[in-house]
DNA sequence: TGGTTATTGTGTTATGCGTACACAATGATA
DNA sequence: TATCATTGTGTACGCATAACACAATAACCA
């Protein structure tokens, strides 16, 4: 191991009593946020993923610190994980089982039997979508990858987390009936089938390529543009855009769809 | 003041004192739920307020027990609050702005301005649907009275407890469509005209009459009995009851409504 | 006692939305 | 220039919802 590396370590193992012991000052103990964060790539939806120094897998999470609101932690562990600013983000559900403390797997660590980490947490999850190509993920310091991960792949992950994602994609598929998705996830040109793609990776079923185009076109969200995208092998499609002011409209007011 | 009620005084004194100095001995600090609940009763939907000492009303809340989970502490608090049970109950949201601390009234109190009662806190809501006839509203140790109010005219709560009303009550209106609704709100025999009442004070709008009753016939979870509910004015309707295992499937599984 | 009245039970019709399906147009490739 | 997969657009059908009409009935009162 090179020297850097050993200072590196040292450095590490330093902060991390520094923060078991005095984290408390900072945040409030016993509430934590965990962030399912969805991207779309290559017709397949991602959530980004953690991988912790002991190799386990967790989802990107924060803690609130004293002067900011819930929401405003989750909005800064966005974009302390992704860089990303105005980003879709949505509470979906709090966790409160018992046995959540965060600080099992600090318990070697000499004279931090009695951190704020050891006891117990109740943690908000929130969903957010971003637009994958726009991400650079970003793994936190206790964390040395950050990483996506196909949604039908996803690891075990610690504690409660693996609900956590179900129950993130079961909010996001029964809001896809009242609101429009996409503006987030998307470029900001686009054409139908890639739309189309979008809901079907989400919804996890086949829709009618012609249906679905009426049904998106008498939203009025959408703008169609001239330009058409070449390069394909095929007939080339046209570009879209949403309207923004609409489009925003619609995420207020709700819509009637129903897939 | 007769000599019994200053002793019910120095007595909640006394037990208040220790509360907000020990009670972290019991619960778990910065962690609290709240409950909107819900009645309906004479074509009103109500909800059920507790008053406090200083004359400010509120939502039935509670703390979590270390060893209990949110939803738990959620079960007792409106066990506590209706001496009700088997309650349908859900979490609809959140609260985590700053400044939420439910200790402020009680800077008065001598030696608790280190209690854990003036820290910030984070409130879990869950909204509960019962039978108005079967609650017997009991005030907690901290308030004096426990009333239902009409929704409609719900006075000025403390915190953020109005905004918690409504977004308890969007979140009902919401899950209306997708999800049957009665079974804890009415009694166990009921008219068409009784169950369509509910719909309409919980949408706060008209329905038609023979619509209606064709789309609740339609879920196949009703049974018609052979009674007829008589002592009214006019024809006597038909009594309904909810085929319990049906309702429990479509509970589960959802349905395609759409008022 | 029989008429009055408001309410309930049970339809029918019309409209719109979602579903299923067909065919022409196009752009790259061979 | 023919091929092929894909895109753009249109039509027919069925079902669910919305809108509406009329007969039956239980209490009330003249």
């Amino acid at each position: 191991m090179a020297n850097r590396d050993i200072w590196a370590t040292m450095d590490r193992e330093k902060q991390l009593r520094d923060f078991l012991l005095n984290g408390d000052k900072i945040y409030v103990p016993r509430v934590s946020v965990d962030c399912v964060i969805f991207g779309f790539h290559e017709d397949q939806l991602k959530v980004l993923l953690l991988r912790w120094k002991d190799g386990r897998w967790c989802l990107p999470g924060g803690f609130v610190k004293w002067d900011e609101s819930v929401d405003e932690s989750a909005v800064r562990t966005l974009q302390e994980r992704t860089a990303l600013r105005n980003i879709y983000l949505q509470q979906f559900h709090t966790f409160g089982a018992p046995n959540r403390e965060r600080g099992k797997k600090f318990k070697d660590i000499p004279d931090t039997k009695k951190s704020w980490m050891r006891e117990r947490f109740v943690s908000v999850g929130y969903y957010a979508l971003v637009e994958f190509s726009k991400v650079s993920p970003r793994p936190d310091w206790l964390s040395d990858e950050c990483q996506w991960y196909d949604i039908h792949k996803v690891p075990a992950l610690i504690y409660d987390h693996n609900e956590m994602v179900e129950k993130a994609l079961e909010t996001l598929r029964i809001r896809l009936n009242d609101y429009p998705v996409g503006y987030n996830l998307l470029h900001e040109k686009f054409t139908m089938p890639e739309l189309q793609r979008l809901y079907e990776t989400i919804l996890d079923k086949p829709l009618d390529r012609r249906n679905f185009q009426k049904k998106m076109l008498s939203l009025g969200i959408l703008e169609r543009l001239k330009e058409r995208k070449t390069g394909g092998a095929h007939k080339a499609p046209y570009l879209y855009r949403f309207d923004k002011k609409k489009y925003e409209r619609a995420m207020k007011q709700g819509l009637k769809l129903g897939f």
